[in-house]
DNA sequence: CTGAAAGCGCTTACAG
DNA sequence: CTGAAAGCGCTTACAG
């Protein structure tokens, strides 16, 4: 110890040992809650620790026995609703479980950059968990070495996940199905999509929902207008959509999008919801404050975060029965976007 | 290997120096890039390293080295735009520099529970940024034990920091300012203010800043109301503020708080710009895609965190000269939600 | 230019 | 119940 109170080097268990008079695989043994240790030697073990300030070194833990109690998170984004409620309910559980959480962020989708980054990852050893909800996110759920613990964040998959290597996802066609379904009930011949930049599958179960919802009412089925995720892509969506006076409901793949549309229809003079509805997705804090308040179906990012990090602590420590981790079901919320159309009213 | 081409253990450096016909020592020599290595040697280890697929092991290198190479950025959130930002511009950098990025969320300002959350984040080795904008960050940052790497992304600061422990800041004064004398050049008597929850210090920078803007201009100066992170903090502040018919201009600390205001005023009747209004700190992604867009301050928070982790990297690496991060300064963005008093109409 | 030794701070068998 | 040994995969001096 210096004047400070500060020690130079951090007290290890030799240290915690030698305080104690006892040997440093006993102090080993007290850190563990081995049992067979004596509570006598027990208490001179924890005064000692308590003395001394001893902290044991995480690094030299994950060395010696092989695991390091850590998730990284691979995501290609961390400020959209989504992803970054996703990673909140991740650090949430991670934190409770004394797991610590890396972040590591996929710049690019190109297939060797994306493969290079999973190696990075994998290399702060513990498990990973992929939000896989954009090609680079896709794309580097599939470049994860095999043995290598990870949990996928996906969209709703057209079959279900291999045992060893768990998946978690929101119903999405259960989503999109509903809010379509609140838009035809109000009235409206048919529902246009702005659809969140996609993934691999052409299917998206989200389009297959809305599509579903149109085809059991026998409505038309509108092309999907690609988006992307802030609002400047429901914009310029919007600003197409306006100039068809055809069009008087239209659902946005999240709420960011929803709010440029409600931009773009403000500018070309449409008003929401009198001459056209409009729906989002996520129920993001804003979405309630916006002026219409929107019309959006919550889903619950934070526990699919918590539910991912569940499955993925199973795995890491080979429990047998994996809690099962329900995800609360999309639940519609409807606001002032949304109203019946023009012509009934 | 076994046959799915998987070693069931990754290569060491000893694997590859029985490969390429070499000490172990060698290895290390060429991974770390030491010159006095003879070229062929270095060729014949660099071929094994490739058909060995070796990868050096993180943990013993940060055990044997005693450096670490990671940051973990201590936070008391992830979601809202300023903190996701600088999370942002913090991994961004950290990647660039083959850094690995921890995050660990302060759940309570209680100064026990922060003292533990620090211990926990030095626990990881490397160096540490906490992001000290509210009671939590701001106890966490003056828990570090000294000793410990450590930059803090704080409110502009009374006094500059110490050379050890540097800080990184908006100039929040300036941006206040800015905004109050904008208002009260289109001719407002008065601008009134909602704050962010204040940190600790009573005189904050935008207050001072704000409080200046006004003073210098003859002009009254109400009493700041205290608001929160999102857009309900600046509804209920708003709906406040609208039952005061003098009311003509609110400022407001966030882009969130001032999503909220820009609901209770129209909730309330009250005409934005015409009536009443509204400007922001921030320039968040949908700032300009509400209706009215949105008046605000531009605050460049990647910029920010991306210079927190330079600052970090310097002290870490000890480099004699820190690369001066300019920080870009706030920037006025005037739209919508701005303009002359109804008086002056 | 290259190799043999010691050690980072722990854990995991193995003794007694 | 407790201690002595070996080892996790590296790096850092120290030899030659």
């Amino acid at each position: 110890m210096d004047v400070t109170g500060h020690t130079r080097r951090p007290a290890s268990i030799r240290d915690v040992a030698s305080a104690a008079g006892v040997s440093y695989q006993t102090v080993s043994r007290v850190i563990n809650d081995h049992p067979s240790v004596r509570p006598a030697t027990r208490e001179r073990v924890l005064a000692a620790i308590e003395t001394l300030g001893f902290r044991r070194n995480a690094t030299a833990l994950a060395l010696a026995s092989g695991r390091s109690r850590g998730v990284t998170v691979l995501t290609a984004n961390t400020t959209h609703y989504g992803y970054a409620a996703i990673l909140q309910g991740i650090e949430e559980a991670a934190r409770a479980a004394s797991y610590a959480v890396g972040i590591r962020v996929l710049e690019s989708d190109d297939a060797p950059a994306v493969a290079a980054e999973v190696r990075r990852a994998a290399d702060a050893g513990g498990g990973l968990v992929v939000i896989a909800y954009d090609p680079a996110g896709v794309r580097a759920l599939a470049a994860v070495p095999a043995g290598l613990p990870v949990v996928g964040v996906v969209e709703t998959p057209a079959s279900p996940p291999k045992g060893d290597r768990p998946w978690v996802w929101t119903d999405d066609r259960a989503a999109a199905y509903e809010a379509t379904r609140h838009l035809l009930a109000l009235g409206h011949r048919t529902v246009h999509y702005i659809t969140i930049p996609s993934s691999t599958r052409r299917t998206a179960a989200r389009t297959e929902g809305w599509r579903q919802a149109l085809t059991e009412a026998g409505a038309a089925v509108p092309r999907p207008l690609q988006g992307s995720w802030g609002p400047a892509g429901g914009y310029s969506a919007g600003l197409k959509l306006a100039r068809d006076p055809s069009v008087t409901a239209v659902l946005c793949g999240n709420d960011d999008l929803a709010l440029g549309v409600l931009r773009a229809l403000h500018e070309t003079g449409r008003r929401v919801p009198d001459d056209v509805s409009v729906a989002g997705f996520d129920d993001a804090p804003h979405a309630a404050y916006l002026t219409p308040s929107l019309t959006t179906v919550r889903l619950d990012f934070t526990g699919l975060g918590r539910a991912a990090f569940a499955l993925l602590h199973g795995v890491l420590e080979k429990s047998d029965r994996i809690a099962p981790h329900p995800v609360s079901v999309p639940e519609l919320v409807v606001r002032e976007s949304s109203a019946a159309p023009p012509a009934d009213r």
